[in-house]
DNA sequence: CTGTTAGCGCTTTCAG
DNA sequence: CTGAAAGCGCTAACAG
């Protein structure tokens, strides 16, 4: 038993399908009010449900918008999504999910795939790369985007454009001044700190992860500060966490007369990276900011019960989602940048202890 | 400029589209292997990339699989994406997501689009709920997935069946002992701890919640304790605080002539409730386990990082979200009841403090 | 093994 | 304002 058809509702309501199509969706022609009622009261006696692929199919477009992450569990990826998905639910579209470990190869087939479900826009939040290695897959993963754009499709990336991507119409980005909020946050660090500054970074070529140690760099040289030591892990929780355990073991050797003030601070370059690693740290049996300062970036929604609390850069991480949908999600603006701002936010795992 | 055809491939190719079908796509048909050379190499000098939504219509199936949950950002909800994810990826499928908060209406409305768009399969992550005023809305939700799986639809729902879903031919249910573990997290509080108890439940008629306090009820009697007194609050973070502020008033009264070990235990249905309630109750000024003692339920990932390390009852999260996903997948067994287990999981929160 | 012929369910000109 | 007819792009019986 098949669920019943627009054909089978006209029928009922002795009318053409195409009347009934009138009626029951949306359409410039309003059929007269006596055979409206008719068909409507037709299409629920019958449960009718209509087909979207078949209208897909009729009006070549789907009502779906592909989101592409590399892991949903993650809480930077999870707000955005959610911001997504509202801003989806405004325009009456529906979300597809993809996730990606990383690869640009993985991305590309990601954005066949809606191409191929003919997704109205793609929005892409995973930090972009140029690792050597990645410029074949970044070539074609461009080149993926590319005719998708050419094909009527609207794309929108987070923080950084695909590389190699033409500018083509219907392909936004999203910008997020990365390095110069990582100046910022260096620039006060600066202000309030005297010792070392180490910086745990993700893979060397994520771009995100990169901009983020130029700006911080940047600021410290404005400081008037020597550069800082960049250790590179992987982009997550774990890659932190390792950090940390080499980190802790530095910090105590120099713990040897150690003077408050002239402590370690770590910049990890998000937050998930700096929550492993005061993870790490506390394993070690160190305290924060008593042995060391501790700052990331992104301001996840799970920083509100961490402790101590953890200094970062606030981003609007559902309003990235949402701008980036919107964004993709109208043809007015037919190619071009849109612009979310972060902020420098000082807690207390960057304080200075009391002597 | 469209995106290019299967007929056209076929006509640069020299060949029928049928042809060109079977080559391109999976078929039990083989081509001649100099045939097929010539399509594919055709297929992509044009870019090809197969309307989905036509094979969809065509073969009645669209390799989409609908996720419901409440909020996306919840870790919860996160992590059984995760596994819905993993598992559709396995599958070849892609994962559409929707979002309700919470309400059967919405979940209906959700039920309905999935099956506008064919989805081969729908999983239920969120809870059930049986609120009064909700009956109608659980009702009409009942029949829409009724309808769905009578047109062939696999259902998975996580928890909790749908309240008055008949038992049809592709309804699954992956069932989680909540009733059960709490009991033994009851059980094993009471052991240890001489003080009161108090339950923070989310809305009534949420059915996991219920559960969860039935169950800790039911091991506080098997104990020989006096039922804990149960207060209701949204069954989220914020719930979670709201309930705190409003506690730590109490546990500062009774703190007056304080007893360590007779210190108040609470349990809060879920981790996110806990949580909540331990952030108010340390804003309170209080300490955890010191002044009172916490326990949660889930185990999400956020606890790794959370202090005081919270007792809780381990759920396998995204194993709960393959296996639904797993079950709504193979049309193989036909309709049942998928299991996974908790564990208890004690830990800092509850310990009792060193006098 | 290949090509032809019908649709899948809906929309959309174009007549009436 | 309504109906008839022609597809959207692909698959699946059938023939050849």
């Amino acid at each position: 038993m098949a669920a019943s058809t627009l054909t089978e509702v006209a029928r009922l309501a002795g009318v053409s399908p195409a009347t009934a199509s009138r009626v029951l969706n949306g359409s410039a022609r309003k059929p007269g009010s006596d055979i409206a009622e008719r068909v409507r009261r037709a299409a629920d006696s019958l449960g009718y449900i209509p087909n979207a692929q078949a209208q897909g199919l009729a009006k070549s477009s789907s009502g779906l918008i592909g989101l592409i992450v590399h892991d949903i569990a993650d809480p930077y990826f999870a707000a955005i999504a959610r911001g997504v998905q509202e801003e989806a639910r405004l325009q009456h579209r529906m979300v597809l999910l993809a996730t990606t470990t990383g690869g640009p190869q993985e991305e590309r087939e990601a954005v066949a795939a809606f191409a191929a479900r003919r997704a109205d826009s793609i929005v892409i939040a995973g930090s972009r790369s140029a690792k050597p290695g990645d410029e074949e897959a970044n070539t074609e993963l461009a080149a993926e985007l590319d005719r998708y754009c050419r094909n009527g499709g609207q794309v929108a990336v987070v923080g950084h454009p695909v590389v190699g991507a033409a500018n083509t119409e219907g392909y936004h980005v999203v910008k997020v001044p990365n390095e110069d909020l990582a100046a910022a946050l260096a620039a006060e660090l600066a202000r309030k700190h005297q010792g070392e500054f180490l910086i745990i970074g993700g893979p060397e070529g994520l771009f995100t992860s990169d901009d983020r140690i130029r700006g911080f760099q940047r600021g410290l040289a404005d400081a008037g500060r020597t550069a800082a030591e960049v250790l590179h892990y992987p982009f997550n929780r774990s890659g932190g966490y390792e950090a940390g355990t080499a980190v802790a073991q530095r910090i105590k050797d120099a713990h040897v007369g150690s003077n408050g003030p002239a402590r370690l601070c770590i910049f990890a370059v998000n937050d998930v990276m700096a929550i492993g690693m005061a993870g790490a740290l506390r394993s070690a049996g160190l305290r924060i900011p008593r042995d060391a300062a501790i700052a990331g970036f992104d301001d996840i929604e799970t920083l509100r019960d961490f402790r101590p609390e953890l200094s970062t850069v606030h981003l609007p991480l559902e309003e990235i989602g949402r701008v980036a949908t919107r964004g993709a999600g109208s043809t007015l603006n037919g190619q071009g940048t849109l612009a979310v701002d972060g902020q420098v936010t000082l807690r207390r795992s960057t304080e200075t202890p009391l002597p």
